[in-house]
DNA sequence: GACATTGAGTAAATCGTTTCAGCAACAAGG
DNA sequence: CCTTGTTGCTGAAACGATTTACTCAATGTC
């Protein structure tokens, strides 16, 4: 490509970079010459050069494979990538940890700066590897809460006041005194700041707690569980829609209606919920900004910048669950 | 690490690698530096050096981000990165054009030899720049059928069997002699090859179709038009499960029951079916399986093998939108 | 006319790995 | 003792893009 504009590797790469120190008639015979040859420079060499990469990753928790949270990864996955294309870098996926080498798979891509820098997805939050990479200094967004000490940027839902939001519209505008709560891992902060909303609005002393793990069969159980118990209540909030769907089909079995005889509510809006039978009242999380966002937090990291927390925007999405009749969507 | 060891960088390059021209005792010691430290080779050092990046890249298709196919592509994507996970390599996405330089994105990514070959996802086929690429002999692999001519592997859907043997199993098991079809766009081969397998068992003279794009929007337009027509039918198959949901809303919007009034069948199984109530007879496509084919069949060809071409096994669903009482899953 | 200044380019060093030609030390064979 | 091999390592070159130091003209200044 030099040689066919005439000139050296030297100039050649200054006139593609539009140094000033290149005279306008060679800059242009370049950009002409790279252009007829199709010429994209190598990614390799100028990594190598550069001492950065030009790519991020995102590192997407193994476990919880339940078919409705692949909406929500692919959502993040898209802001993270339209963001990405913007800067000219390439986003790498890494899911699962790597058995051979005993280090997680992403550890070592990470090691061996294939990467700039990396977006964590929450689930992997408790994983002692994020930890340790954290406090090496290697650029990373959390997806999630709960990591103010990982002196990391981070984006998270406002969990706790859509929870509390979504109780309110149970009691406020349906009327229901006692309303129980599906409540997701208290080991991991999404679950633990959703019951604390719940505990916010329906208070302490008339809290109805039953733990799950976000999937549809634990939603099932606790809500069998609860209608076993001798406890009152009119509502179900369920910390995500998995475990409403499951709750729904549980209180079916029971020979009760929702939302007639029994209102239910979830949390995340990954499709499962609008397309169910009522559709499940619920609050949308909105995956793309978060990617979108949380690859801006790294971009400004790599470049130096101080770490930066965002909490996004979410909408509570009313459908027929709770008792509404019609859809309506509310910004919270 | 070469100078924790005691050796030149050489030598440890040699160590690690294991070549047999290196000691036994300087091999343990440089392994045991590296790991101590750490240590993971520069990617762009060994990409420069070694004329690989070991990475491969997935190219999904801009359009169609219809919620319900992202399972499909989460599903893709795991198969793929399983398989790229025992060769070493980093698997890198590219989901959308680049407006900003008139050349696809992920044709940048190629070109700057980021990766060593890609997977296209089955509706970027008719993309004329995966045409040159192809023909440029850097090696992709096609997900989906109808490529032929293009002398590249892939990895498909026996859409057309797998259709005939639904619609076999509503006229065989459940006996209706009359059954109409939404078809997927027949510029898409998936939808020619559905449209066949139906043909295949109703004899071109009894065929009642409408042509629909996959989304549920399109399945309740084409089975409002076919109820309006003067047709006689009792079951329906569409051609996805988007459009089977579609179709399932409108009948029921004119009084009609599924499946005691009209069975309706889907295909994809990709999350939705399962969720409906009755639940959608469908044919489940292996998306995990198949991308973990269409890897295999790409490290071959980076390998410099033959292209290869794979029709993967699917299952037949039974539940209860075909009037089936018990879900039953069947292997063609 | 001697000398500084500027403009526009070239040659060479660099990034971290890998490989290949040497080279030293030692063993075996004649 | 000298050749011939073998083993185990060192040193240097190469990969391609970028940058820095340097060269060579042309121009301007006193």
């Amino acid at each position: 490509m030099a040689t066919l504009a005439g000139v050296s590797t030297g100039a050649a790469s200054m006139a593609l970079r539009n140094h000033q120190r290149i005279g306008e008639g060679t800059r242009a015979r370049v950009h002409a010459a790279a252009d007829e040859l199709g010429y994209v420079r190598n990614a390799a060499a100028q990594a190598l050069r550069e001492q950065r990469a030009g790519a991020i990753a995102i590192v997407v928790p193994n476990t919880g494979h339940h078919v409705f949270s692949h909406p929500y990864f692919m959502h993040l996955l898209e802001g993270i990538n339209k963001a990405a294309n913007q800067r000219d870098a390439v986003v790498m996926i890494s899911t699962n940890a790597d058995e051979e080498h005993g280090v997680a798979a992403y550890e070592r891509i990470l090691r061996s700066r294939r990467t700039d820098g990396a977006i964590v997805a929450s689930a992997a939050v408790d994983d002692p590897n994020v930890r340790r990479i954290a406090a090496s200094g290697f650029p990373i967004v959390v997806v999630g809460s709960g990591v103010e000490e990982l002196n990391v940027s981070s984006v998270a839902l406002p969990d706790r006041s859509a929870s509390a939001a979504l109780c309110r519209h149970l009691a406020e505008v349906h009327g229901h005194s006692r309303i129980a709560h599906i409540s997701g891992p208290v080991d991991h902060q999404t679950g633990r700041d959703r019951l604390a909303g719940y505990r916010d609005v329906v208070g302490d002393a008339a809290a109805q707690v039953r733990m799950g793990s976000y999937d549809e069969r634990s939603g099932g159980e606790a809500m069998a569980s609860l209608l076993d118990s001798s406890s009152q209540f009119t509502a179900v909030f369920c910390a995500n829609d998995e475990m409403a769907y499951g709750a729904v089909q549980a209180a079916r079995n029971r020979g009760l209606r929702v939302p007639e005889d029994l209102a239910i509510c979830g949390f995340d809006d990954f499709g499962l919920a609008q397309v169910l039978d009522p559709g499940l009242t619920t609050i949308r999380a909105p995956a793309q900004e978060m990617g979108r966002r949380a690859a801006k937090f790294l971009f400004d990291a790599i470049d130096g910048g101080q770490p930066q927390h965002a909490v996004v925007a979410v909408d509570m999405v009313l459908r027929r669950s709770c008792g509404c009749l019609d859809e309506k969507v509310i910004r919270l």
